[in-house]
DNA sequence: TGTTAGCACTCGAAGGCAAGGAGTGCTAAC
DNA sequence: GTTAGCACTCCTTGCCTTCGAGTGCTAACA
């Protein structure tokens, strides 16, 4: 990337700040007045021709003003932007949603959270959920509820819990049970979900029939609940917020959004891109992400962990025309604060 | 409401069913001609004047044809329309999507079955899930995690499984317990969640401590945990079909539809005032729904069961024009099977 | 050599206007 | 009571004009 003279990026850095402010395209005098460049607009005209030239901007048409390229954006984000610290106000205003509720498990925390950002930023939100798949065995009981039902719990480091009834072909003596499940335990702690594949689960299965040949039912079906969720689950926020925003005002355009979040699965992947390992904030402007359904869209998250353990990412979904700035200072204290509640929290 | 001439009732019959399959004004000339009347189009526009000044047709300008008056398709639905049986091939979809995967909770099967009325329909559908506060009590065990923690799961007769991670602040031995939740299952079994109120929860909190006083913690939660789940849940499929309708083409429009679809708890209001205790299918045509957020809309419900005790309501959500002969047989059908599949399944 | 004022030019948005067409209401004849 | 005929209404569509914001270029200026 070339190097741009200092009268270039401020007259760069005007455009971006008043596109994103307006939403129109921004032409010279706009510049030359708005934001006291001690310089004619004509001068401004022809630094604007440059950077158009250059990539960084373009025209809507001939007679229009200029609007940011998605290089303009990228330049931006990288080199013009400051990093902003919330207002006092704005933090507390965070702070204080998310403690709205006491909330006791890791679902709702989440649901809760991914709806705060959308309300914050005006923005349609996402967070993928934590990844079952990914966390480890902690221990799984089986609650006999009757004759031919039963209860299996199963518990992960993560706070997760899931259960599932099954059907027992056979009635099961309590104590049945518990041998089994004890030995389940044994076997299977603090291996992640994803060790507990088919072949260990038969191994076991083997293992398990020479002395109780009864459990053939109940481990299809543990099978099944651990198969089921393969993949974690994706939660949206102010889905609804993109209608606000002029860039969708077609419906078509919105059309295409809705229907994209309502396939959880591309979501899922979209977001799992973007999963990092450390704290950093991922900016994917227009067709930096993959998927071409959101290629006049930007994105920009982050991954929320529980005691130094990634869990998920966490997301703001907007047209490429996003404030940025401010949005990313957002995301990092909810973030913050998200990672502090759960670490805490169970 | 007065009665109509047969030759009345024909050409509002024939206007209602042209314009729910244009979505355009319809003509004299087009129910002369399309439906075969043996009239002649100055006829059939006299009787068309006089069905507009009796309020079942109206004109959105005067040199348009007319469209069905709301009081027109309140008509058209209690006097004029036939109840329709599905063909073999639609019923066998239907039966064939529902069966899709085995679903063994019952949440899953009405989330399903909701996914499944808003694609056969082509609208927006919504369903009630079951009444956690009207279902029974019918069993309830603490399951220690580890010294701090206990799960609470609490089981009720349609086969709703709520379960809760509870903090206890002091350890409890197992058979203390033990104790507690045999005393409680004694107690409560056969009351219904609404019936266990928190003076009874404080009674027998009162008769506990004597025994037993460490429990306070474990019981505040638990009272939390019933009282967390007011209201029954709503879940919703096809949120964008109602963006292919013609109807909804501007944005405002949408922008309505769609936050109202976020109000969880005025979708629950709209779908309770349609509960019924018979099989019957109720049909609210435009402002006979209260909430005047869908005072352009037609809501068409039915209530679904498991073995006779009424669990909540099914509904289609869809502009007033829409082919309520239809949407009444695959409704009828589709509720039909969910309740054989409740009935049976669990 | 860089900056600025001036000016012609471009192009979309908005408004007005006429033509076209679907449908009506009325009247008079059957 | 029914129907053909006709004038009338009013929306839709396309076309044209005007308006204005903004540009690029050129020539003059510091």
């Amino acid at each position: 990337m070339e190097t741009l003279s200092e009268r270039k990026k401020r007259i760069l850095h005007a455009v971006v700040a008043s596109h994103i402010k307006t939403a129109d395209p921004v032409g010279s005098r706009t510049v030359a007045r708005t934001y006291r460049m001690g310089l004619s607009s004509a001068t401004i005209r022809n630094e604007m021709a440059d950077l158009e030239e250059m990539g960084y901007l373009e025209q809507p048409h001939t007679s229009a003003g200029r609007i940011p390229s998605q290089k303009g954006y990228r330049y931006y984000v990288d080199h013009l932007m400051t990093e902003s610290k919330l207002s006092e106000e704005e933090e507390l205003n965070i702070y204080r949603s998310l403690n709205a509720e006491k909330m006791r498990e890791i679902e709702q925390i989440i649901v809760h959270a991914v709806k705060v950002l959308a309300s914050v930023t005006k923005q349609t939100s996402l967070i993928m959920g934590p990844q079952f798949q990914k966390s480890t065995f902690q221990q799984m009981r089986i609650l006999p509820l009757d004759e031919k039902r039963g209860l299996v719990v199963l518990i992960t480091d993560s706070g997760f819990i899931k259960n599932k009834v099954i059907k027992l072909n056979q009635s099961l003596s309590p104590m049945e049970l518990q041998q089994v499940v004890s030995y389940l335990n044994q076997k299977l702690y603090g291996l992640s979900i994803d060790q507990v594949t088919t072949t260990l689960i038969n191994e076991l299965k083997r293992d398990l029939f020479r002395r109780l040949e009864i459990l053939e039912q109940a481990f299809i079906l543990l099978e099944e609940s651990l198969r089921e969720e393969q993949q974690a689950r994706v939660y949206l926020g102010g889905t609804t917020n993109i209608l606000s925003q002029p860039e969708f005002k077609s419906v078509e355009k919105i059309h295409r959004m809705l229907s994209l979040f309502e396939q959880e699965s591309l979501l899922f992947e979209i977001l799992e891109k973007n999963l990092t390992e450390d704290d950093s904030i991922v900016v994917k402007i227009g067709t930096e992400n993959e998927y071409e359904g959101i290629h006049e869209c930007s994105l920009i998250t982050a991954t929320y962990k529980i005691k130094d353990r990634v869990l998920g990412t966490i997301g703001v979904l907007g047209p490429t025309r996003m404030d940025y700035r401010w949005i990313i200072a957002v995301l990092r204290c909810l973030v913050d604060k998200l990672n502090r509640t759960l670490s805490s929290g169970l």
